[in-house]
Formats: C-alpha cells, sequence, structure tokens
RNA sequence: GGCGGAGUGGCCGAGUGGCUCAGGCAAGGGCCUGCAAAGCCCUGUACGCGGGUUCGAUUCCCGCCUCCGCCUCCA
C-alpha cells in the first residue's frame, strides 16, 4: 500500500503523490516564540518528524521548512512586561525551541524562516491580493476581502456566515469577516516601511509567504496543530489561492496534549514546560511517550502514562544493548512489512509500535535460545524500525546520555569490570555475601549488574529519571 | 448558535459485523537464577446508556448522557 494522509481540506483518506517526484516538500507553522516550549508544542513538530523520517526513508528528498513568528502582539507585550528589547526575547524563546527540537531528536529543518525576515516577500504577496481585487487598504491597514473567495471555509468547514466574529472590532474593515494582512503601526511599536505605511506582518500572511518562497507556489504538506485550522490555516489558504498560488496540496493537523482534560493554558497554569519534563524522563523516553499514540488523538498526559512510555523504550534499548553484546555491531536492515504497512495508513504510530514490540519479543526469545543469526536478523530490524521513529536507542540518544565524556567512560569502565571481576571470583567461591556486597556498591553508585548466560553485564542507571 | 473530536478490560492504547477482539504497563502462575534483575511461556477482566437492524453488534442506524476542541491569541 502506497502512503494515504489523512487531508483535512477533503476530510480524507488521500493517497500521497508528490507534486515533484522523487522529492517531498513540507510546511509546518512553528511556533510564536513568546515563551518556554510546552509538550504540545513539541508534540506537534515530533509527529512531522516522523512522517519526514517515514517519506525519507521510502527514498523521498525531503524539503522541511518550520517557520518562527517572532513578532506579534504577544511578543511584544512580554517583552515590555519584562523590560527588554522584542527582538531580544524573541530570539531568546526561539533558541530554547530549537533546542527543544534538538534534544527530542527532529532531524535539523531545511530551513528555518522568521517573520520579520520576509517582509519583502509578504509585501510582494500583498500587492498581488491588491491588484487582483482580493484585498485592500483602510487606514494604514490592509485587509483581505473574504467575499472576493468563494471556497472560503472549504478547510475549516465553516460557513463563513455563522462565524462569530472577534476580530471585527477593526474599524476599517468593509465585512466583519475580512481579516488583516497588514498592520499599521501604533507608536512606539516596530514597524517596517511599506507603500500602505509603516506596520508589521498579520499573523496568516506570513506563512504563505514564507511557504512559497521556499518550497514554491505549489508544494506537498502543511501542517499544523487542530486549532490553527480556523482561522490561521483557512486564511492563508484563502489568501494563496486568491492570489493565484495552487499552494498546500495537503492539510494535516495534529491534536493536543491535554491535561486532567483541559487544553494548557498559561491562565489555568497547567503548562507543562520541556525542561521540567525532562527532569522526569529521558528525551527517548518523552519522545516515545509522544510519538505513540495517533497524531489525531488526544493525549490526555499523565506521570504514569509517561512513566510507562519510558518503560517501554528500555525494553527496546535493553535488547538492542544485548543484541550488540552478543552480536557485535548492528546495522539497521530493513522494516518488517507490517510495519510500513501501519505508517503507510496514515502514520498508524500505535499499529508500528506493537510490530516493534512484537519483533523485540522475538529477538529476546532468540537471545534467550542463543541462536545468533535470528538476534542480528531481529535486532536490525528493530533498528531501522527505531530509525524511522526516531527513537533508535544506538543513535542519536546513544550512550552518553548520562555518561560523560569519553575518558570518564573509559575509567569508569575500568573500575567497574574491576569490581565485577571480583564479584564472579567470588561467586565461583559461592562467598555469595562478598558477591552481594559487591553488586550493592556498584548498585550505589549507580550501576545495574545483570547476570547473564555469557557473563555480567553493567549499564548506568539513571536514578534521576525515575518518574 | 455553527463546525469538529472523544467515551474500549486496573491503566495507556489499537481495532473489527461472528473467527484466539493488536501492543505496552500493572497483576497472578510457571521457566531460568545462589539471590536479584532482565528475558521467555501461560492466565484473567472490555467495549458510556437506551432502543433498532441482523442468525449474530463493541463494530451499522436512531435517540440520549458525559467530556473536549475550534469559531478570539494558541501546537
Amino acid at each position: 500500500m502506497a502512503l494515504h494522509l489523512y487531508d483535512t481540506a477533503t476530510r480524507q483518506l488521500r493517497e500521497f503523490r508528490p507534486v515533484r517526484n522523487g522529492t517531498a516538500s513540507m510546511y509546518l507553522c512553528g511556533a510564536t516564540v513568546q515563551d518556554t516550549p510546552h509538550i504540545g508544542h513539541v508534540r506537534g513538530a515530533l509527529n512531522y518528524d516522523v512522517l519526514r523520517r517515514w517519506l525519507i526513508h521510502n527514498g523521498l528528498d525531503v524539503f522541511f521548512v518550520r517557520n518562527t513568528t517572532d513578532i506579534d502582539d504577544k511578543i511584544i507585550t512580554k517583552a515590555e512586561a519584562a523590560g527588554r528589547p522584542w527582538w531580544e526575547w524573541a530570539a531568546k524563546h526561539e533558541r530554547a525551541f530549537e533546542s527543544a527540537f534538538d534534544t527530542l531528536g527532529c532531524l535539523p529543518t531545511s530551513a528555518v524562516p522568521r517573520a520579520t525576515g520576509h517582509i519583502t516577500q509578504m509585501i510582494e504577496l500583498i500587492t498581488r491580493l491588491i491588484d487582483g481585487g482580493h484585498a485592500y487598504a483602510s487606514g494604514g491597514d490592509v485587509y483581505f476581502a473574504v467575499d472576493t473567495f468563494g471556497d472560503y471555509g472549504r478547510l475549516s468547514g465553516q460557513q463563513p456566515e455563522e462565524v462569530q466574529q472577534g476580530e471585527s472590532a477593526a474599524g476599517g474593515k468593509r465585512d466583519h469577516r475580512d481579516f488583516t494582512l497588514w498592520k499599521s503601526a501604533k507608536p512606539g511599536e516596530p514597524a517596517w516601511p511599506t507603500p500602505w505605511g509603516p506596520g508589521r506582518p498579520g499573523w496568516h500572511l506570513e506563512c504563505s509567504a514564507m511557504a512559497t518562497t521556499y518550497l514554491g507556489n505549489e508544494f506537498d504538506i502543511h501542517g499544523g496543530g487542530i486549532d490553527l485550522i480556523f482561522p490561521h490555516h483557512e486564511n492563508e489558504r484563502a489568501q494563496s489561492h486568491a492570489a493565484g498560488d495552487p499552494f498546500a496540496q495537503y492539510w494535516l493537523h495534529n491534536a493536543w496534549v491535554t491535561l486532567s482534560g483541559e487544553k494548557m493554558s498559561k491562565s489555568l497554569g497547567n503548562v507543562l514546560a520541556i525542561p521540567a519534563l525532562l527532569e522526569k524522563a529521558r528525551p527517548a523516553e518523552l519522545r516515545y511517550y509522544l510519538v505513540q499514540p495517533h497524531y489525531r488523538s488526544t493525549i490526555e498526559y499523565s506521570d504514569a502514562a509517561l512513566s510507562e512510555a519510558a518503560q517501554g523504550y528500555r525494553r527496546v534499548e535493553q535488547f538492542l544493548r544485548r543484541a550488540r553484546d552478543r552480536v557485535g555491531r548492528i546495522e539497521a536492515g530493513a522494516v518488517p512489512a507490517e510495519f510500513a504497512a501501519a505508517l503507510d495508513d496514515d502514520l498508524a504510530t500505535p499499529q508500528a509500535f506493537a510490530v516493534l514490540h512484537n519483533t523485540v519479543r522475538e529477538g529476546n526469545a532468540a537471545l534467550d535460545s542463543g541462536v545468533s543469526e535470528q538476534v542480528a536478523t531481529h535486532a536490525a530490524a528493530v533498528r531501522a524500525m527505531t530509525g524511522v521513529l526516531g527513537i533508535d536507542p544506538l543513535s542519536q540518544f546513544g550512550e552518553n546520555d548520562a555518561a560523560g565524556d569519553a575518558s570518564s567512560r573509559s575509567a569508569l569502565a575500568t573500575l567497574v569490570e574491576r569490581l565485577l571481576a571480583d564479584r564472579e571470583e567470588a561467586r565461583r567461591r559461592r562467598d555469595f555475601s562478598r558477591a552481594d556486597e559487591l553488586r550493592d556498591v556498584l548498585t550505589d553508585a549507580g550501576v545495574s549488574v545483570e547476570d547473564t548466560a555469557y557473563g555480567p553485564t553493567w549499564t548506568l542507571k539513571d536514578s534521576s529519571k525515575d518518574i
């Protein structure tokens, strides 16, 4: 089966056929960098990272653009409250987002365009819209005329007449449904010069301008959170189509991470910031937790569920480590057919994880029965699958999680192995109290010891991460 | 008011008109082990409520209840 994706605009599963053979282009609405990233921000990024990895795995050259909105009302307000320049505030939080994405194993983007760096392209787009009769300037603002675009409401399923208006207060609008392309600057606000007066971008406009700048007038996938369907993506689609661009071919939307049944918001004080979560779980474990449920299902966050995910991850990790100890270097092999079928079905990661765990179980059985070729085969499949999911314990989330640099690792290994040798000697003498004493020394130091038919093995246990 | 999503066993989380109804975590039993840990094998409990269609529904239809989201900044 070829890859099928659920397209919000048509409300159905559609076979993925890229605009340009051999490549795929993805635009993801990134964050407004106004605060510390939280688990919800990261969930979306992770979902699209898995999609991207799957496309790459299938041989496509993927162009992946995630923007940064570095100017908006909230950035201005918060920076002001903190007594800092807006651009410093934005830069600081942009770094926090990039660092979170990095830590959680998102592949580097092809570009991270900032809104403020694309004013020229926005002016050009506005000009096209005004020339085409789809937009008008009014008192320094520029608005999109919704009634000039007959397809308005298609993406979100909204009847334009039924939509309750919030933004309608703005004075210069001809129609209450019209939305802002360009905002005139109030005194003291950041502003860029335009033919319509100094001002700053309306939120929706920037994404249309940046997506087409990097990916062309027609590109494959546009993603974001479900909250963006309306009005953000509806408006993006309207302005780009009205300007004559075919624009995105597939609209994808990921669901929320909720807390106690409610969305996270500052006012409820229930925001789960990434730095705090990384105190509870290792990056790979957090990623495992966020990537396992289907991307269109809400995740109801709980510490217990995160802890369970961490255990699931450790099971996979343990298998690969044991397998490597047994058969040596493990290269990623082919993914099982059922795994591929799962991901091809609108990125059905829950089923993909089921296949992963079945393979791990078979691999563990092979380890128990000592059939090395089977161990190697299963381990290779597991590496391939974890690679696609971005949770490969042997690669980006490798050994150095907790173990420091090479020289301290080597010093540690020498000492641990010396103690283990003494313990083995004690066990041979059947002096078990001595053996247990040595194991306790190691345990207290944070080293877990396991005896296997092939001798003892040890790992650093990350004791700070007990959820 | 308009649009949309959800309610599955102790928990997380798939899925299907009937056939052993995924997977993980937890629980119980067993194997292995000096002990432990890990691993493997086995086991139990399920589909919000009320109707209907059907030989048969958790799965289809109708009604209801509950929860959540968007329509205002939002991942």
